[in-house]
DNA sequence: CAGTGTGAACCTTTTCACAGCA
DNA sequence: TGCTGTGAAAAGGTTCACACTG
């Protein structure tokens, strides 16, 4: 297979691949069998070996894939042979978290600024950075090319604040908010919800205890909705 | 409709609509369409009534769902009618931002502790809270019936902290270090991975760069690999 | 007659299974 | 022989379109 589109859950597994691809290669490992890669990476070969064909045939039959080669090539597609200036808006828990997260600049995302809207925010330091006022997000968008906006506000500055982002040509944004927002097509979103991953987590923990319930013969009088 | 289980896909917009409900709830409105809500939630309406019709058939022809008795019918599918005791292990900025977090508590999710195996954080309080040792895991998990154990550790630690959870009888993770953990499989996982995200990010932002280079007739030498 | 509920069509993703190659 | 690469089948999810009803 050569070139074209890489299906949205192929590329949602990449960075995990890139991951394991990269602890294995510091452990000193020079080739991985799609059956390793599936096993660091929690999923099974064969998806491995289709998600790894959607970028070309970079392994040998009967051997498996060159761990150095297969990281560069992981790195090229996802575009991270560059790197890409951030910009955070809201500098409360989250927001404060998120700039002393060295995952993100280990891995090329390089924050440049943090804005927030509150004078008891602006000027304070937080790490390198100094917190401006979230009126010049347009001027920095601008001054250091951001590529990424992170929106770390309250539910309700939410949408204002990506309005902001796309008016400043921003085209990619980590919605940390809980709520939803509403952009333009060519702008990408993805969101972090909390407390949304912690209610499906509820819903599947309920579901265990009425299953267990019924197993148990007590279950007669529960309510089974979502029950296989 | 009645009964059995709900799709993933499903389960995973049901908080969303939720939260869309209760803004309307609280900004007065008694009924609402399928239109109205797919737009609060950003999906289109189609999907809302299959989502909805999985729950059971709580609408009204010609008129809409009652929004109160759809709150309720959400919230008990969910499993949202009780609380349930959280754990937090790791107390390093994510600990403390999440133990911070309002949006947990404000749905029923009651954080009971907070974990850590290094000496200057044990002893450390949060809000409420004081971070215990993590050795403490079992004897707190058993005591407070914690349901739901969230991970905020370094990755390095995450796999020897989801099996101290599993062996404590915790049968739900929420997993924020960026390593892929393995459990039995009466274990639910799910993982949020800020750098991953950005990285999905980044592979769609330089498809748009890549995409306009071309547009603009200066892409003959270009790699396309991933460009529709 | 506005808006739900749902079969049927369509599209995406996963899994299977095996031919083909180093 | 061992493992990749990939068609084909199966499963899962989304969208369409319309019969039905309050």
């Amino acid at each position: 297979m050569r070139d074209r589109a890489i299906p949205e859950a192929t590329v949602g597994r990449l960075p995990i691949y890139l991951r394991s691809l990269v602890e294995m290669a510091e452990r000193g490992a020079s080739t991985v069998s799609s059956g390793d890669l599936a096993e660091a990476a929690g999923v099974n070969s064969a998806k491995v070996r289709k998600d790894l064909s959607y970028l070309g045939s970079y392994g040998t039959r009967g051997v498996g894939y060159d761990v150095a080669y297969l990281i560069h090539q992981v790195r090229r597609v996802l575009g991270l042979t560059q790197d890409w200036p951030v910009l955070i808006a809201g500098a409360g828990n989250l927001g404060h978290a998120l700039s002393n997260y060295k995952g993100f600049t280990a891995r090329g995302f390089r924050i440049v600024a943090i804005v927030d809207n509150s004078k008891g925010k602006v000027g304070e330091r937080i790490g390198s950075i100094t917190v401006e006022h979230i009126d010049r997000l347009g001027q920095i968008c601008r001054r250091e090319e951001v590529a990424i906006g992170v929106i770390c506000t309250p539910a309700a500055a939410a949408q204002e604040v990506a309005d902001r982002m796309v008016a400043a040509g921003i085209r990619s944004i980590l919605n940390f908010a809980p709520a939803v927002i509403a952009v333009p097509d060519h702008v990408s979103v993805r969101k972090v919800d909390l407390s949304i991953e912690l209610q499906i987590l509820a819903y599947y923990e309920q579901r265990k205890a009425v299953i267990e319930a019924v197993k148990g013969g007590r279950g007669a009088a529960l309510d089974l909705a979502g029950v296989p």
